[in-house]
DNA sequence: CACTTAACTGAACATTCGTTCAGTTGAAAA
DNA sequence: TTTTCAACTGAACGAATGTTCAGTTAAGTG
């Protein structure tokens, strides 16, 4: 029986490492702008080896992207939203910040990269993120509904909505001026009052 | 005296059609992916000839960026807005709306291209992007002063207001469900919803 | 008509690209 | 100690990159 090397063995190491690098530098420089030669050398490799650990490059940003939107997903399923409209709203505002504000990386390549997604690549993604706005979509119709909500179009309220608080991750810096408690209830506030409530 | 060509000269043609393609093309792919021979295809010549009117790919993209925003910095201070705050507001969230939704491949390459942007033409694009903040930024300011909005912070309701404004040019299509007036009533009633007004 | 010159071609330049693969290395297995 | 094989190297592949430039074309000028 063979077993898994444990020690001596760089596979376990190399491999988390191809993709963290990769993200960091795509985030940097754009998927098009970042060769595989570059990749490797920050890994401390030679390119070819990193065809131990994606099969293509696409594969290579395709994997970056569908982990962020997974584990996005899951993470909201996994998030307690209920009572009313309003504290499920605030639980949803609450959780996006702080999902994405420790990720800034993943942020930006998950909404900056998807032209360099094959057309099959992309459907995946935007099913994706179609399922995390839906989550958005159905509280605003719930609010609506219990008549705690006065949105013009729920479908716009959505998109305006998550638009606002992904933009946070464009020019929120950790060192800057205000805490994620604080970013919170700013965004809070201005989230709760736009749809009236 | 040597007159400029007004008939089988190409130049006032060809010049205008380099910006226009490259402008198509590089919304479309991203500007890394974009190389200067699917330009000159797409215009009819070879590669060589577009040097006649750039100088070189970098220019390409800072001169799109530049004169997108020199010309939305114009057209705002051509704009009439005047009477109290929440008029102004008013008035620049109309402003923005018309301005971009015409323009997707200018307002989604001066969004997604700054990384490709050299660091002094960034510098530059980076300064009129402050100057159109601080305009929603002053009104903001003058609202508070007014007693006529209430925004927890004013610099992030900035940010916030702009991002759920351009977040628009991201999924709007012309032969959608709503028509350019009605995206306005919706967005005025959100932005003016959030900043409790 | 001959002359000038703006506009453009077509080929070439040195690099760089993603990807493949035969061969080397060195630690774990027997 | 010998064997095994995962991990990696280093070189090579054809194709594509941005940019330059001597030469061609054709329309305007005098």
């Amino acid at each position: 029986m063979v077993m898994a090397r444990k020690q001596g063995s760089h596979s376990d190491i190399t491999g988390p490492r191809v993709l963290d690098t990769a993200l960091r530098l795509i985030a940097q420089h754009g998927f098009a702008a970042v060769s595989m030669r570059q990749i490797a050398s920050e890994v401390g490799v030679q390119a070819g080896a990193l065809y131990n650990y994606i099969p293509d490059k696409q594969s290579l940003l395709f994997d970056m992207m569908r982990e962020h939107m997974a584990e996005l997903l899951t993470s909201l399923r996994a998030t307690d939203l209920q009572g009313d409209a309003l504290r499920q709203l605030e639980a949803f505002t609450r959780f996006h910040i702080r999902f994405h504000l420790p990720r800034p990386d993943q942020v930006f390549v998950s909404y900056m990269e998807l032209r360099n997604l094959s057309p099959q690549n992309f459907a995946v993604i935007e099913r994706m993120r179609r399922d995390y706005e839906d989550a958005l979509e159905a509280i605003l119709r719930q609010g609506e509904s219990e008549g705690a909500f006065a949105v013009a179009d729920t479908r716009v309220a959505t998109r305006a909505i998550i638009a606002m608080l992904t933009g946070l991750s464009h020019w929120y810096r950790e060192e800057g001026r205000l805490d994620m408690a604080a970013i919170e209830a700013i965004y809070w506030d201005l989230v709760r009052k736009s749809v009236g409530a």
